[in-house]
DNA sequence: CCGCATTTGTTGTACGACTGAACTATTGCG
DNA sequence: CGCAATAGTTCAGTCGTACAACAAATGCGG
């Protein structure tokens, strides 16, 4: 005989367990509102008896709470209102990059229990250094939450670069100067520490939100990055090093790019390359883009300055360009929403134009489906939400370890 | 109380058994060789006993075969080796294209039961008159097998053209000049029949191949078409309308494309793109082309024919677009596998040195991972076994429905 | 040729998980 | 105050897997 492939896993009766759970603790972690054991069981499918074993299991691990029953204006016996219990089990989101690093922490009811953040200029500086101050400010965080009583599950590290998730491997970080390297150990935490590419996770952030289930997320700034979500999912590709879209082809007689390739997207769209081509200095804070732009907004037919024409002129090619690359990968991936981060959330009512004209001309389904472009919704440094989230939904899948 | 959100779904005690049984029924099927009972349960995880009856019982519905038993050389009982079981139940693959229409029908150990191949010429043709005919085909086949007791467990048709699987609509198929229609009730089929994209289900057909499990597959004809295979299961995106290679911007001021826009992939690397540049007949056989090609591979230096040169020339010109978005699709993306069907196959030894350059130039990720671009390994028709090959994973998904 | 070690497959009991129905608890309403 | 309605709990029933013991079949050494 033959040793067979291996197969996923077999499953016993803890599986079906494991798995309930989950469905209960997902039924009411997702809801708008407060359920009852009724209504989860009706949300389920699981019959009421089954409910309550699962529900009265997650109360008594700290996922759940009761809170005291109200009279729900219906004749019958109330029932009992689920929640997700606040301050009891919480999710760690890490972040070190160009000009910033910091952390958040959310717990199950998403809201944010601690946060740091602190401002600086990371471009090729010392990883040990930086994860370092990292790892102090977030053992600090840790230690309070834990004296309180509260159970930190884990943190998921975000990082602006090529990410090899499953090694826990930084394999290149041009910005920060890194390249090759493990930085969990180097933020010395007692946790488990997973590491992410940095617009990913701000792509899960948006999940809070009223987004559809999938989207391409695409986060301008110096560099541009960008995630694939399919059903409320990461496609990761094979290695998780997807979403490269500063790279992708705009014009092959265009400028070389820093990757060695010519007319790359974060030619025409990067921050830098914007700002250039508007005139003001390669590290001019965003406002004084968008205030140029707004002077130009003013007086759009009466003569604007020369520079208000300028920056318009920059923004008008960035969008065109970035239109281009958009429609390369919604005919490639398929998705019909296309969320906008970084500097283009402020900068979209300028970038709209364009970006939706180029899309429906390149676009093979445009007369078939219209794509949505909008902005992000998520805060500033979404990736620190989304990689707490990231943590929080690992526990959301596997209730059992919690409890 | 609100509405909880549709969760998954309740796992109940028999959806152990039916995932248990798949379990099993994959373990066999996906070994090169035959197993025994102990075997499975090795390879499984599961008991003896659970595997004893979980195998009696895919026995007694037809998908296994127990095989004489054979002394094994070693000491002990001998197993009873398993096998799947040959021409109990069968998948369909069904096709209409451009230049042909068929149906191939597979069995579960992957031998071909029935084939028929029909030559035509079906551009811009009446869908009702092409799909009654392969349905008549069809019909024909079916009631044969049925007739010695055959189980034709479904069926998959493949189109060149945008498909939503989902509604069962084709929405457009250009070269055959179809659009907005339902095609399965027109082959008039008293089988499920599920609709797909003729690239997607060519794609498939590799998996029976030495391929790895993650993969571009982009098929090059008159239309270039492409799919994303990711763990052995395809990524169709939100509607599976992705992997639309063909319309990839290579160069914004190239020619126009029959979509409207300028410098699209298929502007350079399609069939006909290329034979017109290589100054033969749009519609001539690629056989004349790789003749020519032929010729001046075997005298490069020496002076080849001006129309060896100009063959040269222009799948050089070809080699250089599709590698400029196959390196798109790949940052897009991250796959480090790309496999070249359809008349790419015989071309990509001339194709092979200018894709693979503008990889290297272009792949953000290729210091650290080799792009491997190889010829499908699938034979003639690929869509027909990849689609006969989906119907029977359905099988495997879920034996509890054929047993 | 026989007994033993070894491996396979089967049988029977135990256990865990979900279900359905009956039962209790709690509320609104006439 | 009693009835209808709804929530939550209890309990026997069923189903599927696990474990251990056992029967079956083989190779090997004496």
């Amino acid at each position: 005989m033959t040793t067979a492939a291996p197969a996923s896993e077999a499953a016993r009766q803890h599986t079906l367990r494991e798995r309930n759970l989950e469905l209960v603790a997902r039924a009411v972690f997702e809801a708008p509102g407060p359920l009852s054991r009724a209504d989860v069981a009706a949300a389920t499918g699981l019959a009421r008896a089954t409910v309550s074993t699962l529900v009265d299991r997650l109360v008594a691990g700290g996922l759940l709470r009761e809170l005291p029953a109200v009279g729900g204006g219906r004749a019958g016996r109330p029932g009992v209102p689920l929640v997700p219990a606040p301050r009891t089990v919480v999710g760690v989101g890490l972040e070190a990059n160009v000009d910033y690093l910091g952390l958040r922490v959310l717990d199950l009811t998403g809201d944010v229990v601690a946060e740091r953040v602190l401002d600086g200029a990371f471009h090729d500086s010392d990883p040990a250094l930086v994860l370092g101050r990292l790892g102090e400010l977030a053992r600090d965080v840790v230690d309070g939450l834990r004296a309180q009583g509260i159970t930190v599950a884990g943190a998921r590290l975000a990082l602006p670069g090529l990410v090899d998730a499953r090694a826990g491997r930084l394999e290149v970080a041009p910005n920060l100067g890194w390249s090759s390297l493990v930085p969990v150990p180097l933020l010395g935490l007692d946790l488990p520490v997973e590491i992410a590419n940095e617009a990913k996770l701000a792509a899960l952030a948006e999940l809070a939100g009223p987004v559809p289930g999938s989207f391409l997320y695409v986060s301008g700034d110096v560099g541009i990055g960008a995630a694939i979500v399919v059903e409320r999912a990461l496609f990761l590709g094979e290695r998780g090093w997807n979403g490269e879209i500063g790279h992708v082809v705009v014009d092959p007689a265009g400028p070389r790019c820093s990757c060695g390739a010519f007319g790359c997207l974060e030619q025409y769209a990067g921050k830098e390359a914007i700002l250039r081509g508007a005139g003001l200095p390669p590290d001019a804070p965003l406002a004084d883009l968008l205030s140029l732009l707004a002077d130009g907004g003013r007086a759009p037919s009466a003569g604007a300055s020369a520079e208000a024409e300028r920056a318009g002129a920059a923004v008008r090619t960035a969008g065109r360009a970035l239109g281009s690359a958009l429609a390369d990968f919604v005919n490639l991936v398929d998705v019909s929403t296309v969320v906008l981060g970084g500097a283009y959330t402020d900068l979209l009512p300028w970038l709209r134009p364009d970006v939706e004209a180029v899309l429906v001309e390149r676009v093979l389904a445009a007369p078939l489906v219209r794509i949505d472009v909008r902005a992000a919704a998520a805060g500033p440094q979404a990736a620190l939400t989304g990689g707490a989230r990231e943590v929080l939904r690992g526990v959301l899948g596997d209730p059992a370890a919690w409890v």
